[in-house]
DNA sequence: CGATCCCGCCACAAC
DNA sequence: GTTGTGGCGGGATCG
């Protein structure tokens, strides 16, 4: 009965104008693209306090993708929770403390470093062929249990510091666990294995921490993802297997004047992320849309398009540049990371080279059109 | 097909 | 009740 209801409804949300063939693109609405949009939108200097639903209407998403990008960054100490709502913006400097203050957390947390060295950094590869069935079960002695750590001093003059340990909940310890772990393993890549199997404390597997971690497992892509966008780590793959992985870039990923973003948004787009659904691409999209407030902002602005790629120059390329096409001009800067990436010569040659992009482009602007014609139609009337 | 991870339901806390 | 937060995992995309 159910279902069924489900699927019709579905059904008739099709839009009328079922021009646009679906062309959904996953990596248009990353996590990390929505960082990089979050942050070229606040990291402008002046900006003292961030506004959730301001933020929201802005970038065109949803609120709730505004939680995922807040905590992992109030975890790094560019954000900080003032009240409810409401974040004040730490920028690099916060960053840059919370990020000592990480360390020497993990440095002295004996219990994490001893950890981290039985479990994450036991260096080559273990390959095990066949029967990987209960097999060894000697380590773990002691099952390590959580590192805890408020690592921020209850300094908060605004916040009772009744309701802490509700803070520390998942997303925001993840994201300090997973940042201390590469942290202590300095310039060697991590792999996304190795990182899972030590921050989602599965020693043993029970039916229960097996979906459990596989459910966490899916909170470490996404904080990979604005990590990733802020340049403090690259995606790569370990050498040898091809195993994903993650490096360490840190403080040196960043441009040294204190801002975040290394690639900064080129001609001057607009950065809202409004756009397609995932499965039926609906024209209801917008009527989904918190309210009409962003549709404002759209007016003000150019033509949203996907974004820049974050991951310095390599990686996906958006956009329909053509080979000429004057792109950005921040190598100065990508030299600069890539000098103090070669600690370990292993240069990494993107997996993957997006061309066909440009076409998609064509259709997406095409499609946007339309669309936007559509509404300001309805709202002449 | 396995890896990745977006989307949004829904529980629960805070008004 | 309404609203703000944010676990959580289904299932669509990517590689």
């Amino acid at each position: 009965m159910n279902q069924m209801d489900e699927s019709i409804k579905k059904v008739s949300l099709l839009p009328s104008s079922a021009t646009h063939h679906h062309m959904y693109c996953r990596k248009e609405k990353s996590l990390g693209l929505l960082c990089t949009n979050f942050l070229s939108l606040y990291d402008k200097g002046d900006i003292q306090s961030i506004e959730l639903g301001d933020a929201s209407r802005r970038l065109g998403i949803v609120r709730r993708r505004i939680y995922d990008i807040v905590n992992v960054l109030e975890s790094i100490g560019i954000l900080e929770r003032k009240a409810k709502k409401e974040y004040s913006w730490k920028g690099f400097d916060g960053m840059v403390n919370a990020l000592k203050e990480l360390k020497e957390s993990a440095l002295s947390d004996k219990n994490f470093s001893s950890f981290v060295r039985t479990r994450a950094l036991g260096d080559n590869g273990d390959e095990q062929s066949s029967d990987s069935n209960n097999a060894s079960g000697q380590d773990n002695s002691s099952n390590a249990d959580q590192f805890h750590k408020p690592c921020l001093p209850s300094k908060e003059g605004c916040l009772p510091s009744k309701e802490e340990s509700k803070r520390e909940k998942s997303l925001v310890l993840l994201t300090e666990n997973f940042v201390k772990l590469l942290l202590c393993s300095d310039n060697q890549l991590l792999t996304f294995d190795k990182a899972s199997k030590t921050l989602l404390e599965d020693n043993d597997n029970s039916l229960q921490m097996q979906s459990n971690s596989k459910a966490k497992v899916r909170r470490l892509y996404d904080i990979a993802n604005v990590l990733s966008s802020l340049n403090l780590i690259e995606k790569t793959r370990e050498i040898g297997s091809r195993k994903p992985a993650f490096r360490w870039l840190g403080i040196s990923g960043t441009p040294e004047n204190g801002s975040l973003l290394l690639k900064k948004r080129e001609f001057g787009t607009d950065i809202t992320n409004t756009g397609f659904k995932r499965n039926k691409f609906d024209g209801s999209a917008f009527q989904k849309m918190e309210n009409k407030d962003f549709r404002n902002d759209i007016n003000q602005k150019t033509v949203h398009q996907p974004q820049q790629s974050k991951h310095s120059s390599k990686a996906v390329v958006y956009g329909p540049f053509p080979a000429g096409f004057p792109k950005i001009n921040d190598n100065q800067k990508n030299e600069q990371i890539l000098q103090d990436r070669n600690s370990r010569a292993s240069s990494y040659r993107p997996p993957y080279y997006n061309q066909a992009l440009s076409d998609i482009f064509d259709h997406y602007v095409e499609a946007w059109n339309s669309w936007f014609a559509e509404v300001t139609a309805m709202e002449a009337t």
